[in-house]
DNA sequence: GAGTGGCTATACATTTTTGTATGAATAAAG
DNA sequence: CTTTATTCATACAAAAATGTATAGCCACTC
């Protein structure tokens, strides 16, 4: 039954999978490209299954190679955390920390308490990821995340900091050429910044508005809130932003503000087996602090 | 940042953590005690800092090797998924699954609907892994998982299989010699044999009854419910036992019915990545259909 | 107190793995 | 059509990892 596949193998899988080709992946792991070959010919071998089609141009997955794919990020994942982990055991305060959130947050916000944090406790090297993906925790993609909802998982340790309010906003030059909506009804007619997909988020705001929400509603389509924002600061049009953040630019204007109103939860929460470790408590811990002043 | 630490590493470092010692560890993976050793050796000197302690009897894991403990054997969890995942790619229904559910169930309920498959399937490699962590499916430990709950994740595809009762049993012997209950207060007199935690579930049943339920009101404790079930059936007292299965021993005596009964919901879960395999589909469907046939 | 069985650590030969260099093939760009 | 830059596959040499054998240590047992 026991194979004996060697862990090496997966490693260098993940990085063809990754890479798209024997060399490129080469590259990525820091091997050559006959290495990395004979690895991707003795995990075929063992397993007994075609895992790529060799092209001229790199090699393509097969299905079989896809429904690798997901295990062996996985593997990737607890290997970093591992290299995390073991940097930072001692009592003193140090060690790598990986923090993951939004991109707006991670942006926007972040930039200056990580500067703090920096500052305060130089043996603490931080790592920020920028991603939605709610896995992100328990699958050690990252040490403590923030995020817009309680997490579920009894496993993390979670602080809420309080609501993120979220406003409509739009620059003066737009306002001028454009006019300023006074109903919520009057939206309709605006250039809008919205969501290329509907997530459960923009689904939430839709209910507040007295119009249909569809994805053509939106004249200029991103996912990216930091992309978002900075439309709304080129005039492209009207879009949502959250209040604190908009209200550091002087030239943006809260629109609707009587009429509309989004409030979003804010947490920040860790796996608990990190509480033993200094490092970790003490990013947590400052991330609190430091996101408690910008929330009201 | 990249230290670039071979997976093989962490894979010899499980080893050495599982059995206690560089020559057990060589044994059990198939290599040799300077091979290990030498691959301890190496993960200290990447990782720069001192995993065990080297001991004529063996090695003494440090802090920091427990704290990698867990990440390595998730590791070593999905290596054997992946395993698993390759092994059962075809339109065919072949391949390895693996189920995990409780002792007694595992034990005196599922033989009978694993032969049955491994009869109309021969093709599908069953598994059985006894365990009642609830991290299992999610960490890849098994594919399908039998539990006494509905299951919060979303991953997971889950059904419902219905009530499996509980009721208190005794064997006709032990009946003869120390009397029969007549009401659950009586209980409180009676050898008691019951469990060696007070988990949740013992914990709902304590509130049923009309005394307290303490440690020490158990006379025989034991953490396997299978365990228990051989100490009812050898007349050691009167304890707790599922109904279907205590009423097929004939000397079992069903005690206190009326007065106590407690019923426990069962499902059958697969992780929704499964779907596509046609090995996996299958044995959660006879799961479904066999479990169905023993809960009422 | 000699013997036995467990362990780690080290020296050395061997095997295995890896890297270098090269060839062949394809695709895009001049 | 040629050049250039990719890619993968193969041959051979170099390097690295492994296995064998052995020594030393400790705890038990007889």
């Amino acid at each position: 039954m026991n194979k004996d596949i060697g862990w090496e193998l997966y490693r260098s899988f993940l990085g063809v999978m990754q890479e798209g080709s024997l060399s490129a992946a080469a590259r990525a792991l820091g091997s050559t490209q006959p290495t990395i070959g004979r690895h991707i010919a003795e995990l075929e071998r063992v397993l007994n299954i075609t895992l790529f089609i060799r092209t001229q141009g790199g090699l393509t997955p097969t299905d079989a190679a896809n429904a690798l794919l997901l295990p062996a990020s996985e593997m990737a994942n607890i290997a970093a955390a591992m290299e995390r982990v073991t940097s930072r055991h001692g009592d003193d305060i140090q060690g790598t920390v990986r923090v993951t959130t939004s991109d707006v947050i991670g942006i926007e916000i972040l930039p200056t308490i990580f500067a703090d944090i920096a500052e305060r406790f130089p043996n603490i090297h931080l790592e920020l990821a920028l991603s939605d993906k709610v896995q992100d925790l328990l699958s050690r993609e990252a040490d403590i995340a923030i995020r817009m909802f309680r997490p579920k998982q009894t496993q993390l340790i979670a602080r809420r900091i309080g609501n993120i309010g979220v406003g409509f906003f739009a620059h003066t030059c737009y306002l001028t050429k454009h006019g300023t909506p006074s109903t919520l009804a009057d939206l309709e007619a605006h250039r809008l910044i919205g969501f290329d997909r509907l997530t459960d988020y923009i689904r939430s705001v839709a209910k507040k508005l007295p119009f249909p929400l569809e994805k053509d509603s939106f004249v200029l389509r991103t996912d990216s809130n930091v992309a978002q924002l900075a439309l709304i600061r080129a005039g492209a049009g009207i879009g949502l932003c959250q209040i604190g953040l908009a209200e550091r630019d002087k030239s943006l204007v809260r629109l609707l503000a009587e009429d509309f109103c989004f409030e979003m939860d804010t947490w920040v929460t860790m796996h608990e087996d990190l509480r033993k470790s200094p490092a970790c408590k003490t990013v947590f811990r400052e991330l609190v602090a430091g996101l408690q002043g910008y929330v009201y």
